[in-house]
DNA sequence: AATACGTGGAT
DNA sequence: TATCCAAGTAT
């Protein structure tokens, strides 16, 4: 691992910061200001998710809910159905308890640490130092996929990131680098940075405003960071998904509060071994195919005549389509429709 | 420390 | 197609 001098962090500060002033990208909806809600917002919907996917919900979503006490005072279900089809909906959920408790437990007086803005709900130690460093000037480094693949290459770092404790080496190895002046901008542009020329794939380093500071690309050792170990393949499961139709409604099942899509309404789902199990009775020529992070579905549709249980309803068009469906569901109804 | 938790894009 | 990635957090 490489060591900075007092001098080098200096200069690579002056770098990164004058690329950023006339590069970076200042257009960003979430960059227009920097209230501490609309950088929750933002940082919240870009937890595991990609800036281009964030942009439209992020509109939306602010001009629904244009302060924290909107948030608050919002019924859940909208909430939901902004958030519809963005995936990980503990996010959406988390994020409005932390709106109530900023609005309502905190009289609207917002926490201005880094640490205390780890009470809130949803908010963890990057989400947490980035609100810290964009809206409150806290000297403290955002830690998150771009700065662990940035500063691993630029310091040669080859600790394991997916591993827990790596956080802490990191964070160690960026605080005296940190700007004291800007720490906001600091680690927006070691973002910006990371999603321009030193992204996972392809990098283009040689023309990097920081070249000059990257060991990795200077031993021409580049693609071997970060270090990360791989993650375990999706476990593929088989499901059949029960269309049962009454009058000119659909049955839906609430799914469980806890775990998967917890609490959102889908077709009733059955796991089978095998597509023997339904002995030719699917209606789709072939299976449904949704991908999570840790799990691979397949889906047969089958029609089945069904009494509702306590967990299920029969729903018009116009009641579910004001449901907040995950995209699974969305799948699913499409498949029907071009079965029939 | 591992694992659960969505979805869409890129190669 | 398979695989990995994309501004992580909660348990």
């Amino acid at each position: 691992m490489e060591l900075w001098s007092e001098n080098t962090i200096e200069e690579f500060r002056r770098q990164l910061l004058t690329w950023y002033d006339e590069n970076g990208r200042a257009n960003l909806p979430w960059r227009l200001n920097h209230e501490p809600y609309r950088v929750l917002v933002s940082e919240i919907m870009l937890q595991q998710t990609q800036v281009d996917t964030v942009l439209p919900y992020y509109e939306r979503f602010m001009i629904a809910f244009p302060t924290v006490q909107d948030l608050a005072h919002a019924p859940e279900t909208q909430v939901l159905k902004l958030w519809e089809g963005l995936g990980y909906y503990s996010r959406a959920r988390n994020l409005q308890k932390a709106a109530k408790f900023v609005a309502d437990d905190l009289y609207g007086n917002w926490p201005e640490s880094s640490d205390d803005l780890q009470e809130l709900a949803g908010v963890g130690p990057y989400t947490a130092a980035a609100i810290a460093s964009i809206s409150f000037n806290e000297v403290v480094p955002a830690v998150d996929g771009n700065a662990f693949r940035v500063f691993s290459r630029l310091l040669k770092i080859d600790d394991d990131i997916a591993q827990a404790k790596t956080r802490k080496i990191f964070y160690d190895a960026i605080l005296p680098i940190v700007d004291p002046q800007r720490p906001g901008d600091f680690n927006q542009a070691i973002m910006d940075l990371g999603s321009s020329y030193m992204t996972a794939k392809n990098p283009d380093s040689e023309h990097s405003p920081v070249q000059a500071f990257n060991a990795a690309y200077r031993d021409g050792v580049e693609l071997l960071y970060p270090v990360k170990t791989k993650k375990p393949k999706p476990v593929k499961q088989l499901f059949v998904a029960t269309v049962s139709r009454k009058d000119n409604q659909l049955l839906f099942e609430k799914r469980p509060e806890t775990g998967l899509l917890a609490d959102f309404w889908t077709f009733p789902l059955t796991q089978i071994n095998s597509i023997e199990d339904i002995k030719g009775e699917q209606l789709n020529i072939k299976p449904v195919v949704h991908v999570f992070t840790h799990r691979r579905w397949e889906i047969w549709l089958v029609k089945h005549q069904i009494t509702p249980l306590e967990n299920q309803k029969y729903l018009t068009q116009n009641e579910w389509q004001q449901l907040s469906l995950p995209t699974l569901q969305h799948k699913l109804l499409k498949a029907l429709e071009e079965c029939d």
